[in-house]
DNA sequence: GCGACAG
DNA sequence: ATCTTGTCGC
């Protein structure tokens, strides 16, 4: 894929990337660039962590699966060491690098990305879904598997039975929307993350759900891979 | 000083 | 996110 990118990288302290991030949030455009039945694959994207010697190393992985028969299409990663500390409302900052870099090794391009983080639900609406549309010229959709609190808000608790759901309203605007994906489990967080709705965004993430995971079966498998990843680098990588 | 804190 | 075994429940 081709991706364009510039300054997340040279990013330094936390007012640097609030510029950016206010910059990138006035072309935020949560209408949808795709139709649903134009619909043919989707990417799941993750990232999985570990130290060596002091030193914090990450792997991102994206899996594209097919939309109909749900098969793995493709799939890359991207394995280095990551720099950027985490700090809450900044984890595109941390994870972006990694992440683009597995993108650019995409033969095929995604119609949409999950994200395992969250996109417009985000105190600024610049969670790692949304700033990475930016990149990667995409759809992107946000899935969080934990509430950060915005504003001192909290979610109202969807009602136990697959596909339930609330609104996450604030100041009257929808930032995003709890989701039980399953019956028994704990909610995940939905949210845009640009170029597309929340209601098209919802239907695509519960198509992906199946016995196997509370979560959407290209982040499932992202997820897994990066652990993978891990386990086969991590002793490689030292001396 | 204390609590909150996507991944 | 990550460090970690067994164990309670459907």
């Amino acid at each position: 894929m081709d991706i364009q990118y510039i300054h997340t990288f040279t990013m330094q302290t936390k007012e640097e990337c609030r510029t950016l991030q206010q910059k990138l949030k006035a072309q935020i455009d949560l209408t949808s660039r795709v139709k649903m039945t134009h619909i043919h694959n989707c990417a799941g994207v993750d990232v999985a962590y570990w130290e060596e010697n002091g030193i914090s190393y990450g792997a991102c992985s994206i899996v594209v699966v097919d939309y109909q028969t749900k098969n793995v299409v493709e799939k890359v990663h991207s394995v280095g060491e990551v720099t950027v500390p985490y700090l809450p409302g900044f984890l595109a900052f941390r994870e972006l690098p990694l992440i683009l870099e597995a993108a650019k090794k995409l033969q095929i391009e995604p119609d949409v990305f999950l994200f395992d983080g969250n996109g417009y639900l985000h105190c600024e609406h610049m969670g790692v879904a949304t700033h990475a549309s930016f990149f990667l010229n995409k759809p992107t959709v946000g899935i969080g598997k934990s509430y950060l609190k915005i504003k001192g808000h909290d979610y109202v608790m969807p009602e136990d039975t697959e596909g339930a759901y609330e609104d996450i309203v604030i100041d009257g605007e929808v930032y995003g929307r709890v989701v039980r994906t399953a019956k028994g489990v704990k909610p995940i967080f939905l949210s845009c993350g640009n170029y597309i709705d929340l209601d098209m965004s919802y239907q695509l993430m519960m198509h992906f759900i199946s016995k196997e995971s509370k979560l959407p079966i290209p982040v499932r498998l992202a997820d897994l891979h990066t652990h993978e990843l891990r386990k086969r680098y991590r002793q490689s990588t030292g001396k």
